[in-house]
DNA sequence: TTTTTTTACGAAACCGGTTTCGGCAACAAT
DNA sequence: ATTGTTGCCGAAACCGGTTTCGTAAAAAAA
């Protein structure tokens, strides 16, 4: 038997294709023994209606898009997880993309918004994000956008971020507290505000402590393993050696611990390490790393729950910046020997 | 200005709406000529058709279904990177919809896609699915379905796994090479099938070289880390405490590290652990870890693959099932001391 | 020159819902 | 008796594309 549609369910009670779709929605026009005939012919044919059918002609989709560069990396697992679940609560669905740092591509995926296939837009942009056309257009043909961890600071829209100033800065200080000299921030995506922030933070704390910014202060890693582990190697490798190294991104804990271990260089005694990281097992490295955690499941649900703001009631609201602090969550990486 | 449609473009170009349509799929009715007119406009006002239009009048969404228990976990992550890199290919978008592995959330999902929201489903099942009524259902509306990892056996559909069998084979024979006398399996999730069979390797390496199944063989795990502990915890206190471990799943990664900590267990020393994992740190973990490490990218792509597959020739092919082998890499937590 | 074919396009049905509007009956108010 | 009022429902427009079919003009064949 063909699949049932609004049309044969309403030819098979002898009601109008009307009074059907009102009886679905439970509108007071229509009286309650019609909606129970109605509501009981679903039932028994499984009947459920087309979405896009819908969606075409009340002009929204009850689907949001989140557009991120990776999915392999526990902050943004944890942040769709916070996602979906605000999401389904509210009856949308989640389309995932993925531009894997690619400028090109989320352009290319923002521009297919502007068509109305997505009520809103949460994001967080790639590191080779500058210019914003993209998104502002999207946000004028009405999809609204919310960002999240990696915002876009010249776009006027609701955004949710962490501490991230202060946790470059107590990342620092907890490294000088623990005897740290020569302390490299491995910078990762100058063009990202998060990681500037974080830069920065990383620089005041070294200026308030007397410590200036020197050659090897900050070191700039890419996206690809194999060239971070040998930049690292290099850095570790220099005369003047670090012996306390900041990271702001999950993947470069393997190419640290690993150049570690093949310069035969002890963390903490040598090298102390700080890591912005949501991962559950960073307890157990050897040794167990010292992290900034970040509210990764609480940042998605609160980017969703603004978006859904947004999307309710459309009209323009000032830009609002929703900052969740992070922990530094100390650990025998940066254990004084 | 309002959002361009097929409509307006064909007024002002002085077209009808059928010939815009045409022109832009290259239909060889329409002249080159007019081609390149409709092609100028449509990028003058950066026109986007309306997807949800199209889906409704040509009864596909080119759209497609990931269902899967959770996100945070490397090997699910890895596969919607596999599925997002093909679908993204074909031009296809991706939904995604997580379980938290219970079942009527699972059918309440499947439900949905009757109505033709997707062309085609991905799904991985939860461990709490035994029946299959909801999937069998998605299918005959018409919604291909093709299983990854935790697939469905009583369904005739494609699916995607890795050796399990061979595997829980492989892991219990590389512990008994290495001395273990005593190996617990830590069950998860009997329902599903790879468990099952990952677990039957276990038991049937440990037969061939003439180990008993005894009383603490094979340990029920559940889905909760703190129960998990105190299960894990209770059975490395136990007078027969086993000297090999195995963990089917990623998560139990944690409790079994903590656990030896808390006893003050050294691993391999005293218990040696094998777990089937992606993630990349494993490497560092003190002790690095002894890991099954499945081809989750490749699984997911293929399962990409052969769902394109099926959604593009829509008759019915026999169950295929596709083996792309896992890896077992050997670290210190199996290592002989 | 006439007939046939080809080319290029328009008109209109169609997909499956939603929503507006109008109308009929029953009942209440005047 | 007349005039609202309310409850309940159907008819039809509508959303924005796709696709079928018909047709006028141009080109080719007879």
């Amino acid at each position: 038997m063909s699949k049932p549609t609004i049309r044969s369910i309403a030819k098979d009670l002898g009601l109008s294709i009307g009074t059907v779709s009102k009886a679905l929605k439970d509108n007071h026009e229509i009286s309650e023994e019609t909606k129970l005939r109605v509501l009981a012919m679903v039932k028994e044919q499984n009947y459920v209606p087309n979405p896009y059918a819908s969606s075409l002609r009340r002009q929204k989709s009850k689907t949001i898009a989140v557009v991120l560069p990776e999915v392999t990396d526990s902050f943004f697992s944890l942040a769709i997880n916070g996602i979906e679940s605000i999401a389904r609560e509210r009856g949308y669905h989640v389309l995932i993309y993925l531009t894997h740092e690619n400028f090109e591509r989320e352009a290319g995926i923002l521009q297919q918004f502007t068509s109305g296939r997505v009520d809103g837009i949460l994001m967080s942009v790639s590191s080779e994000t500058s210019q914003s056309n993209h998104i502002t257009e999207a946000i004028n043909e009405g999809s609204p956008v919310v960002f999240f961890d990696r915002i876009c600071e010249n776009i006027n829209t609701c955004s949710i971020i962490t501490n991230d100033f202060e946790c470059g800065y107590m990342a620092t200080k907890h490294l000088i507290e623990k005897g740290c000299k020569r302390i490299s921030y491995l910078n990762i995506a100058p063009k990202l505000l998060i990681c500037r922030n974080r830069m920065d933070g990383f620089k005041q704390a070294l200026e308030e402590s007397g410590m200036k910014i020197q050659e090897n202060s900050v070191i700039s890693c890419s996206h690809d393993s194999i060239q971070n582990e040998a930049t690292i190697k290099e850095l570790l490798r220099s005369k003047k050696r670090p012996d306390g190294l900041i990271a702001p991104v999950e993947k470069l804990i393997p190419p640290i611990y690993k150049v570690c271990e093949t310069l035969k260089l002890t963390i903490p005694n040598q090298v102390k390490v700080v890591c912005f990281t949501n991962l559950e097992s960073v307890e157990f490295l050897n040794p167990s790393l010292t992290t900034i955690t970040q509210p990764a499941f609480e940042i998605g649900r609160t980017a969703a729950i603004n978006l859904f703001r947004k999307i309710e009631k459309n009209r323009e609201e000032p830009k609002e910046i929703i900052v969740i602090p992070s922990v530094l969550v100390e650990r025998n990486s940066t254990k004084i020997k």
